[in-house]
DNA sequence: TTATAAATGATAGTATTACTATTATACTTC
DNA sequence: GAAGTATAATAGTAATACTATCATTTATAA
């Protein structure tokens, strides 16, 4: 389940690899974990820095900004993403227990685990669904994309796409399919947490019927022979 | 086609009602442009005032703070397209030509209007696309919900929502695939315009296959008798 | 082992942001 | 013409988002 690799993140993202000493790892840690308290906006290399007892100067001799952090993290997710759902489904042949799965893995939250030194799941998780489209939302999106700091969500949305191809080569809007529901597996959580209305979830613990919605509005989509 | 209203906005959003004011109408206007512009980010009250040759004391005499600005506009565009898609379907009974109405206008990119003093729809829209959902994705989403800062919001799918039971009373997810087609009428077209690879329109000038993307994937969860 | 470089800490400084406060002036309306 | 309200002008403050300098500690290579 675990799977035994490195993640590599775009070059671009940090001034120096944060993954390469304890301080960077603790500031992509505790940089996670401040962010999701205290919210994007509120976020500071000040407070970061007061909270892993450095200095501010330091932490950005790792990261030009707050954003490239926020970036970077991101970033993690998705690729992290990406190698949890082909790990997954690498042995599985047939196209919609493949779809299937994929929705699983979208749907259900991690959870918790504190191997110490390393990013965990379940706050990436979080920060996706707390600040994510903060990272492409912003008037810099161009050259970003240039610097190619959405390769991850895009090869994430390929391979997803892929699958749909897979399970009918003629539904016509594999991509688009692809991102709403990526899109969707985050934002529908969010609104069941905050503004429960929006969704037919009320404020239930259980997943059951987020995933529920995600398969009927993915299956009816790419249905075969209409 | 253009609705003889006056749209109200939620008083606890403004210190002082910017409609009531010469001055508090070029807030609401140069506001928004200057959003556009710069992005919510690097929007300023002190740039807003130099822009419209008054002192960042004053706009702050109108709202609190930017964020509360960001969402009165957004406010603005959610009731005003909620007026919208009643007006136009006010007289179609058939429940699937007035769903197909919605689609279209959900899809349809407003066209340049410059009524001078009032808010644009089609700037309105673009601010929708480009910062609407940081209206919510804050650390205050639950006190701003309290203030019912998102009712408008809520209105707007529960109506959509409605029309979806109308057309199929036994679909069992109307909330969630209202709210899932309004955010993904505006991100599709983000991912169009930034992201194309993210969908399957390329950088097509028309909005022809959004639609149809949207209105495939609505009519297909719907469908009756499976 | 020492020299050397690289990483961090300590400290300071700057322009801008996100406000609040005060006083003066102009504009309205009663 | 007085009284009130809106705005302008100005000032000030704490915090943010950095950049710069220099000393010190730590790792690495000769």
């Amino acid at each position: 389940m675990e799977p035994a690799f490195k993640i590599k993140i775009n070059r671009k993202l940090y001034l120096k690899d944060p993954e390469l000493s304890e301080l960077g790892r603790k500031i992509l840690k505790q940089g996670l974990s401040l962010i999701l308290q205290l919210g994007f906006e509120q976020f500071t290399f000040k407070k970061l820095a007061a909270d892993i007892g450095t200095t501010e100067a330091t932490v950005y001799r790792y990261f030009e900004n707050k954003h490239r952090l926020l970036t970077y993290l991101i970033n993690w997710y998705w690729t992290f993403l990406e190698y949890k759902i082909l790990f997954n489904t690498k042995n599985i042949n047939n196209p919609e227990t493949k779809l299937k799965k994929v929705i699983e893995l979208l749907s259900e939250e991690p959870k918790m685990q504190n191997k110490s030194d390393e990013l965990s799941e379940k706050s990436a998780y979080e920060l996706l669904m707390l600040e994510g489209s903060k990272a492409y939302l912003t008037r810099h999106v161009n050259s970003d994309n240039k610097h190619k700091f959405f390769k991850p969500y895009k090869d994430l949305c390929a391979d997803f796409s892929s699958m749909i191809k897979e399970y009918n080569p003629k539904y016509p809007f594999p991509q688009s399919l692809a991102s709403t529901i990526l899109e969707m597996s985050h934002s529908q959580k969010y609104f069941m947490k905050y503004l429960p209305s929006l969704t037919d979830f009320g404020k239930e613990k259980t997943n059951a019927k987020h995933r529920q919605f995600l398969e009927h509005l993915l299956f009816q989509a790419i249905k075969k022979n209409n």
